[in-house]
DNA sequence: TAGATTGTTAATCGATTAACAATC
DNA sequence: TAGATTGTTAATCGATTAACAATC
């Protein structure tokens, strides 16, 4: 029943990882050559030990006096996450937040690219959004098998997660970024992420809710 | 520099208990009376005790044999969370993604309820969507203070981020959805959570890659 | 060289899990 | 009553932080 763990590093450090990108992405186009683990920490306001234990998981090494060279870190992130090669997916479900996410240009810098958008509406399928037709459903298994994707960003209503969430692991989908149902039953071998935005509300609401009763 | 730590209860509780709502919403609907911790547990594939623990900060208490009333459950955890009554927010910034969290309807589930939504685009101000018009940003202010609004969901590009984010600091925004950037600068009384989806897929992308590099 | 910065090993902190007495 | 389930206190586990020798 359980998920194999694939002890791959501690998540947190994987999530700051983006962050550290987007930062070299910025010392990149100055043509810095060389940056320590403090002047990323001071930037993010966390300390420099944590930002190179972060970075020890992707296996680069920065030299003392020096630190780490930009390019080469850069590179080294990227190869871990495997964002080095933009990594082909499908977008199934078409309703806003799906359409929202095909049209989201900032998927090139975090290795992923959106080649075909679904849907099962008859009133959708056919239809064109931000330069991509949206498919029948029915098509996706022979699409996926032809076009050799294994990732689908999962976008439809919750009453259908499950249903199309078998669909996909039919038409051989490895990994789903699943924004539809946090209870997504899958094989063991079928990678879920789930972004679950009342999780991150709820964060915002009680810490308000704490304010206000207890106000400074 | 650093944020008061505001201590509520531990993130990673808070953050499953929108799952337990969901989940008891089910069971009302059936109209079951009672529910125990195992029962939950079960659903979810956790522990027991871990359900216990997160139940436990809402300050609700369970009978020994019988577990916790189910709707008094619901309603700790909604009181909890401030979600007993829904809180006005206004939506700062109507591209594709924000316009899609005003389509949003399951915002009534996790208390919140977006009342105006705003833009800087004059393309954008004035035309209506999901039943709403576009106000000119502009006009937040005295709009924020006229209809004591206190949250706000932020959805502009990155660049713009900053700036919009300081001006609602002092149109007297206290808690800020942040869509944007995770850089964002605030003052210590103001409540920032930021949704990060790079965050994301970097796990799901570093699950792939280490398992594309150590095929079973 | 001197000193800043790294990588590594140890200590701390917080969250999860276990143990168990209390109780309906 | 007997036994299931709770709440609480203790043990474990993992992540963060600290300490420090290695090194450019």
């Amino acid at each position: 029943m359980k998920k194999p763990p694939t002890p791959i590093g501690p998540a947190p450090s994987i999530r700051r990882l983006p962050r550290y990108l987007d930062y070299l992405r910025g010392l990149e186009s100055e043509r810095q050559r060389h940056v320590s683990c403090t002047e990323i920490a001071t930037a993010f306001g966390q300390t420099a030990i944590q930002v190179r234990k972060d970075l020890a998981i992707c296996s680069i090494t920065g030299r003392p006096r020096v630190g780490y060279p930009v390019p080469a870190l850069a590179a080294a992130i990227r190869a871990f996450l495997g964002w080095d090669n933009a990594s082909e997916a499908f977008l199934v479900g078409s309703g806003h937040l799906g359409l929202a996410l095909l049209g989201y240009a900032g998927f090139s810098n975090i290795g992923l690219n959106i080649t075909a958008a679904f849907d099962s509406d008859r009133r959708k399928i056919g239809s064109h959004h931000h330069g991509q037709v949206i498919h029948d459903i029915s098509l996706l298994p022979e699409m996926a098998r032809r076009m050799q994707v294994h990732i689908a960003v999962l976008t439809v209503p919750r009453e259908r997660a499950q249903y199309v969430c078998d669909l996909l692991v039919g038409a051989g989908i490895k990994a789903i970024w699943n924004f539809s149902d946090p209870q997504l039953q899958t094989p063991d071998d079928v990678i879920v992420e789930t972004v679950q935005l009342s999780a991150s509300l709820a964060m915002l609401s009680s810490r308000l809710q704490a304010q206000s009763h207890s106000p400074t």
